[in-house]
DNA sequence: GTTAACTCGTATATTCCCGTACGAGCTAAG
DNA sequence: CTTAGCTCGTACGGGAATATACGAGTTAAC
């Protein structure tokens, strides 16, 4: 599976470098041109053109590349012990990931047919729903809400969190303590009976 | 102002069609073409080009109106009393205003110019603002997050649950309860210390 | 050092959408 | 009923981006 048809070193440089640069224009912007992200690899249009046949494919390799490097980085990351600790952990992993490539997923959803991002993104939604239903076991975490949305709304939060970055609304040296803190009461078991 | 250089009632209603057309079809799809609008309208492209020079004066009159319906569906809200009652009432309003226009807020992020959303959003935030500092000087919200993140944050919530929902991924009947859950949780203060 | 793979420029076709021009026909308003 | 406003088709021009075609030059691999 290296090999299939034989590929020179030089090509597979190539190939790296212009998946490099369009997971970095497209997780800025969505709208990013081939052009765009052909110069910023430093090769001409014609040898993108050469690696991937559509935009599509591109993006869809982007997109792997960037969820290949995240399953990397949160596997390392130990998930035992207090569900609210370990939490702690993968949100603090998971913060630089999602901000780099938050556009880069509206890019996705633009052009890869309906529900393939979300499949592409199963690991990590994965990882996260079974440590949340590990916490809701050890009552650590909420049991009245349907687990994906929980799920569902971290992924919110965390993207809303990049996306008022990005705006300067919110300070890039606080959010990770704004986004744990947010994350943790959205998954903290809520007082009382609720009237 | 009513009448500035006098308009026929017939033009009123193609004005009103359009930009119910604009408000429905955008916010589905962001990226709706002018043809489709003037289409679903009911009138000639070239009727809606008649009234709207170009495609940023539609997505801004589009904007406008829903943002003017919204105000008027709030500030028929109730907020006084409990914040955490007023919360649940002010976004029980809500939330099927976000639904519906929740991608015209991309679509005009991407034509109009930088912080014209942000300024016309002005209302309904502070509307949201300024209960939030009411709750939090009464003690039921949270202080330990700066406010422009909590009100950020409900926003993203909002919109993401109707993601959610447009996917199919969370029952439309159970949103409401969902959101209003998520979101006091959010606002709560943390308990203790935190460690 | 020969071959096959790769690079990459120019040129061109296509597609999509925006916006303009012109003009004929309809309709509300007085 | 007259006029001014409105409707709306067809046609055209332009820009931006995607994708293809051709071909010459370069470089890794064996």
């Amino acid at each position: 599976m290296t090999t299939r048809t034989r590929r020179r070193a030089d090509a597979e440089r190539s190939i790296a470098r212009i998946v490099a640069a369009a997971r970095e224009l497209l997780g800025r912007d969505p709208a990013a041109t081939i052009d765009e992200i052909a110069a910023a690899a430093g090769v001409g249009r014609m040898t993108l053109y050469g690696h991937f046949r559509n935009r599509v494919e591109l993006v869809e390799a982007a997109l792997t590349d960037a969820l290949a490097e995240g399953e990397r980085t949160l596997s390392a990351v130990d998930l035992d012990g207090d569900p609210a600790d370990a939490l702690d952990r993968l949100l603090a992993s998971s913060w630089a990931l999602v901000g780099e490539s938050s556009s880069l997923l509206t890019a996705a959803q633009d052009v890869l047919p309906p529900g393939r991002v979300r499949q592409l993104h199963g690991a990590p939604a994965a990882r996260l729903e079974d440590l949340v239903r590990r916490g809701q076991r050890a009552g650590t975490f909420r049991t009245d809400l349907p687990i994906g949305w929980l799920v569902s709304a971290v992924h919110h939060l965390l993207h809303g969190a990049a996306e008022e970055v990005r705006a300067g609304r919110l300070d890039a040296a606080d959010v990770a303590a704004v986004v744990t803190a947010s994350v943790q009461s959205l998954l903290r078991p809520p007082p009382a009976p609720q009237k």
